[in-house]
DNA sequence: CTTAAGTTTTACGTTTACGTTAATGTCATT
DNA sequence: AATGACATTAACGTAAACGTAAAACTTAAG
């Protein structure tokens, strides 16, 4: 049986490898952690240690913010992802659910809005661009 | 010749009016005057006088709150509107147009995916509450 | 003219979301 | 085992975006 590759699962990233690859510094890490937003094991040195599920919860948490949320909305929208529990449970969280994606097809509906502003302002500005250099 | 009614126009809201229809303090609409994203009259006693321009733009600052942007960037977008001047700051505020414009294309790309998101995580929901109703 | 409700400026306070520094510990490599 | 790079907690600091309170002034209504 020939050896099998040490590689079992190296699906795992440090504190700072995260912040480089997502462009945030390490207390911001940190910070998301103290919040109850991740929770990453530790070794046996009590060093953090980051799976790929952490990993995917952090572009979550980022996006979130992107997007206008605070850290705390972006908490309790993680926490729908974690719902083990019982009948009356999932439906208050289908319920919150519902909320937040009214919420968030709101703010697509809004963005379009401002995207068509920009637009029609761009087309102004070109519009009284081409009258000045044709004055010229 | 009829007396023309008084009436002249009566398009002007005191700072409390529009903190009313905007559910927001007064403070904050002194806030962004400090800032310089409004800039209204005054009455000969020192009151500040809010025109309807004033109020669409009030509207303006407040839907980009909701979307996350920084009240300096949302200043920086409103100046767009007022642009008067020369070809070459045209030129740039239409470079910085642009810039925001992928911006908000991007926010709306992050909002839908965001929106598939919510979708899936209410599908699993509905069906773990169908298999405990269906057990009981 | 008086009064109440609203407004003004000034200035200090508060919350959120981190930044920064210090003192100390861990890990991988030589 | 020593060195350098990275980590940990603790704690104070900071910028943005307002909240709050005080003292004085305006305005509309009676």
């Amino acid at each position: 049986m020939p050896k099998k590759t040490q590689r079992k699962e190296r699906e795992t990233y440090t504190i700072s490898e995260l912040a480089r690859e997502f462009d945030i510094s390490t207390r911001t890490i940190r910070y998301y952690e103290e919040l109850g937003l991740l929770s990453p094991e530790r070794t046996s040195g009590n060093q953090r240690i980051f799976t790929k599920r952490d990993k995917t919860r952090l572009k979550l948490i980022i996006r979130g913010k992107r997007l206008g949320f605070s850290l705390n909305e972006i908490k309790e929208m993680i926490e729908m992802y974690d719902v083990a529990g019982e009948t009356e449970q999932i439906k208050l969280t289908l319920k919150y659910g519902e909320k937040k994606l009214k919420e968030i097809e709101e703010k697509i509906k809004e963005l379009e809005m401002l995207r068509e502003d920009m637009l029609s302002i761009r087309e102004i500005l070109i519009k009284r661009l081409k009258e000045l250099e044709s004055k010229k």
